[in-house]
DNA sequence: GCTTGAATCGGAGCATCCTCCGGTTCCGAT
DNA sequence: ATCGGAACCGGAGGATGCTCCGATTCAAGC
C-alpha cells in the first residue's frame, strides 16, 4: 500500500488526460491512410465517411468518433500541412516568420496561403461543405486570424483590424479559389497580385480627405 | 373551323416556348408557399425537400423537377427580393441606380447587400452549402459581379477590377456575415464602416510609391 | 367531346451523413 | 496472471438529398 504512492506517478506525459488507447491510435493512422488513398485514387467526390471506414477495415461509428463529421477528417488530412504553416509564420524564418516589417509578414503569409491552395483548395472546400461558418469556427481559421489581427495593428492602428483579417481571409476562401482558377482562369501569380493591391491599399497611409463618399 | 385561327394566335405572351402548364405552375406557388411557412414556422434547419413536398401535397419528384435541389430552392424563395435589387442598382434611383458617382454606387451596392443579409443571411448560407462554388455560379452572382466590375472600371481603370469585384463580394459572403454578427458581435453598421474602409483603400489613387512591399 | 403526344406527377429506391448503444477490447492495478 | 472499469468498436437504423421511370394529367387539334 506504500509502493501505490511511486506508482501513481505515472506520468501522464503533460498535455491530454489519457493519450490515446493503442487501438484507437492504431484506428486513426489506419483510417487516415484509407482517406489518402481515396483521395488520390478516386478523386475527393468519392471521399465518403462509409467507404473510408469500409477501406480503413472499421466500423463507420469508429470514423465519427475519431473526427467528428466530414470537416473534421478533411482538417485532420489537413493538419500536417497546417501544423508546418503556423509553425513557419508563428517561428519560421522572415519574412513569413517574425523579423520582417509588418506588411511584408501579411504578404508573405497571403502568398505561401495561396500555395497552399494551389494543391489543398479542394480539401479545404470539403472541410467548408458542412456549414457556411465551419471554416470560422475552425482552430486553424482562428490562428491565422488572430496572427492577421496582430500584423494589422502594428501596421495601421487607426483601422478595424478585426473587420480586415477577416475579410482579407475571405479573399482567400477555397471556394473563391478555386472559381477564380477553374472559371475566371487566373493562375496563382494573378491571385498573389490582386491579394498585393488590396493588402497595399488597406495599409497605406490614407493621403486624401480619406472621406471621399 | 375558322375560328381556328384566332385560337391558334393563343400568344405565348413572350419568353419561354411553353409558358408552363397549369398545373406545374401551381404545384410552383404551392410548392414556394409551403417553403415560406415552414422557414417561418420552423426555421431553416426544417427546411427539407421531403418536408417542403409532403407540405404543398405533392411528390419529392416534383420539388426536384421545379427547382433542381435543394440551393434552387433557397434562390427561388430569394428570386423577389434579388429581382428588386437588381432593378434597383441597374435601372432605380441615385446613389444605387444610374446618375451618382461610381464609387458612391458601389458603396450604395455594398450597404444595400448588408441589409438584404440583415434578413436573408440564413437563406443565402444554406443556397450555398450545395458546393463551394454553387455561389460563384449563380446569375445573381454574375449580375451583381459584373455591375461592380464596371463600376469599379470607372473608378480605377487601371485596378485589376475583375480580381476586386470578387474580393469585394467574398467580403459579402453569408457564412461571413453570420459569423460577424452571431460570433463576433458585430452590428450591421460596424460591417458597413468595414466595407466603406475597404472600398475606400481600394479606389483612392496612390499617393506613396505603390510598390513598398 | 375525343384523341393523342408530351409534359408532368409521384413515390420507391439509392447514397450519404450521422447517431445510438450493446458487446468488446485494452490497460493499469492488484 | 488476472481482474474490473473505462474507453472503444461496429453496424443497424433514422434522416435527408437526389434519381429514375411508369402512371397520370394536360391541352391543342380535330
Amino acid at each position: 500500500m506504500m509502493s501505490s504512492d511511486v506508482k501513481r506517478v505515472m506520468l501522464p506525459i503533460v498535455g491530454q488526460p489519457s493519450p490515446e488507447r493503442a487501438d484507437a491510435a492504431r484506428n486513426r493512422r489506419a483510417l487516415l491512410a484509407a482517406a489518402q488513398t481515396i483521395l488520390t485514387e478516386r478523386g475527393i467526390d468519392a471521399l465518403s465517411m462509409d467507404r473510408v471506414a469500409a477501406r480503413a477495415g472499421v466500423g463507420v461509428g469508429t470514423v465519427y468518433r475519431r473526427f467528428g463529421d466530414r470537416a473534421g477528417l478533411a482538417l485532420a488530412l489537413l493538419d500536417d500541412t497546417e501544423l508546418r504553416f503556423q509553425a513557419a509564420f508563428l517561428s519560421g524564418p522572415p519574412p513569413l516568420g517574425p523579423g520582417a516589417p509588418p506588411v511584408a509578414r501579411i504578404r508573405a503569409f497571403l502568398h505561401a496561403y495561396v500555395d497552399r491552395l494551389e494543391t489543398e483548395a479542394e480539401l479545404h472546400a470539403f472541410a467548408d461543405t458542412k456549414s457556411p461558418t465551419a471554416r470560422h469556427r475552425s482552430g486553424a481559421y482562428r490562428t491565422a486570424r488572430a496572427h492577421l489581427v496582430a500584423l494589422l495593428s502594428m501596421a495601421d492602428p487607426t483601422a478595424d483590424v478585426n473587420y480586415l483579417a477577416d475579410a482579407l481571409l475571405a479573399a482567400l476562401g477555397a471556394g473563391l479559389f478555386l472559381h477564380q482558377r477553374q472559371e475566371l482562369g487566373f493562375d496563382a501569380a494573378r491571385v498573389k497580385a490582386g491579394l498585393d493591391h488590396l493588402l497595399i491599399a488597406v495599409t497605406e497611409p490614407r493621403c486624401g480627405s480619406g472621406l471621399t463618399l
